[in-house]
RNA sequence: CGCGGGAUGGAGCAGUCUGGUAGCUCGUUGGGCUCAUAACCCAAAGGUCGUCGGUUCAAAUCCGGCUCCCGCAA
């Protein structure tokens, strides 16, 4: 009885759904699941269930979509759970002090950062963009504030060159479970030793939006490399070519100099593009309608659409 | 019923409006040139035009159904 703890879920994302999985595996029992409300997506704007809540459905465990927390009725149902944890992974609500105190041993989260670097939503994609050499998951005891918590459990692994949001956020979400496990452990047992985050030393990891995509060509090519990668793949780093929307999807930096934004060479190779520093050369590309091609093959069909000189984002 | 674009040899495109020999840029294979080449020259192979049905003497092209892909917006 001592190992195993009845224990609320609340999350949303693909990101989550693997922490479900991995609960729903352990010998813990998951009394119940907590979710954002169905939402419109993709074409057609269909409601969609997210993933966490699909997850739940297909193993008959309770989903409840509350719009938010701070309600007494919400917290009184919460309590009808009898729960020793709640575990939290990007649920996207914002969790009252109230719905803190009500499970056993309070409610931990999983984040995907190496606290207190990058609180906030978007932690995986700001780490590649800022270049740091380095992220992980961090599982903290939640507290009012946001992503602020005594951390219990820190596990890194190194950013590589060639990761991107996509690869970043796999490999993390394969990382988080097995150390959400060994917390929850922690704490049943009574070994959990919290360590306080020094709050001078946090960063923020503002949310994603299509607009921050938008690439600024006057900043250096290294930075805007980054941001490809960050942004991949969502929201995709974005330029204009005349009126032409441009999604690339994966470049690089070359040494050569020229007006910012202006297509220096093109070639098989792919688009160089020359930035506030160096320039990119743009391997892998998609036009509107089409799909993500190798510059090369756009090449072949629509040599006609680039002209050595041209200023891209304006 | 949110708006819209698309499916043509292995890849990317044109041709569709104004039905009648399927074309371009590459790739592949063979040959040539060259000290050499990812360069250049010559030649060849490779396509039931997404799918089902309709109109027609004749359909990639016109009409209708279906499948899949994508952009915008959320």
């Amino acid at each position: 009885m001592s190992d195993s703890a009845r224990i609320v879920f609340a999350g949303t994302p693909e990101f989550a759904a693997q922490h479900l999985q991995a609960l729903l595996d352990s010998q813990h029992k998951v009394v119940s699941v907590y979710t954002q409300p169905d939402r419109p997506a993709g074409r057609g704007q269909k409601l969609v269930a997210s993933p966490v809540k699909q997850l739940a459905l297909a193993h008959d465990i309770p989903v409840l979509q509350p719009q938010n927390l701070r309600t007494e009725e919400a917290q009184a149902t919460l309590a009808e759970f009898k729960a020793d944890l709640m575990v939290v992974v990007a649920y996207g609500l914002i969790l009252p002090q109230a719905i803190l105190d009500t499970p056993r041993l309070g409610c931990i989260n999983s984040h995907a950062s190496l606290l207190p670097r990058w609180r906030g939503a978007a932690p995986i994609q700001r780490a590649i963009e800022a270049g740091d050499a380095e992220t992980g998951v961090t599982v903290m005891q939640m507290e009012a504030g946001l992503d602020t918590g005594p951390m219990l459990l820190k596990v890194a692994t190194p950013i590589a060159a060639s990761d991107t949001g996509g690869s970043l956020h796999d490999r993390l979400a394969s990382m988080g479970p097995p150390a959400v496990l060994e917390t929850v452990a922690q704490l049943l047992a009574g070994t959990a030793q919290p360590v306080i985050q020094q709050n001078e030393l946090a960063t923020y990891a503002h949310k994603l939006s299509k607009g921050c995509a938008f690439i600024d060509w006057q900043q250096p090519a290294q930075v805007i490399e980054r941001a490809v990668r960050a942004f991949h793949p969502w929201p995709i780093s974005h330029t204009l070519l005349g009126e032409t929307s441009i999604k690339v999807h994966a470049a690089q930096v070359v040494e050569q100099q020229g007006t910012p934004g202006s297509i220096l060479q093109v070639s098989r190779e792919g688009l160089l593009v020359a930035c506030g520093q160096d320039a990119l050369l743009i391997t892998q590309m998609q036009l509107p309608n089409a799909k993500a091609l190798a510059f090369a093959d756009i090449y072949n069909g629509r040599a006609e659409l680039f002209t050595l000189g041209q200023v891209l984002g304006a």
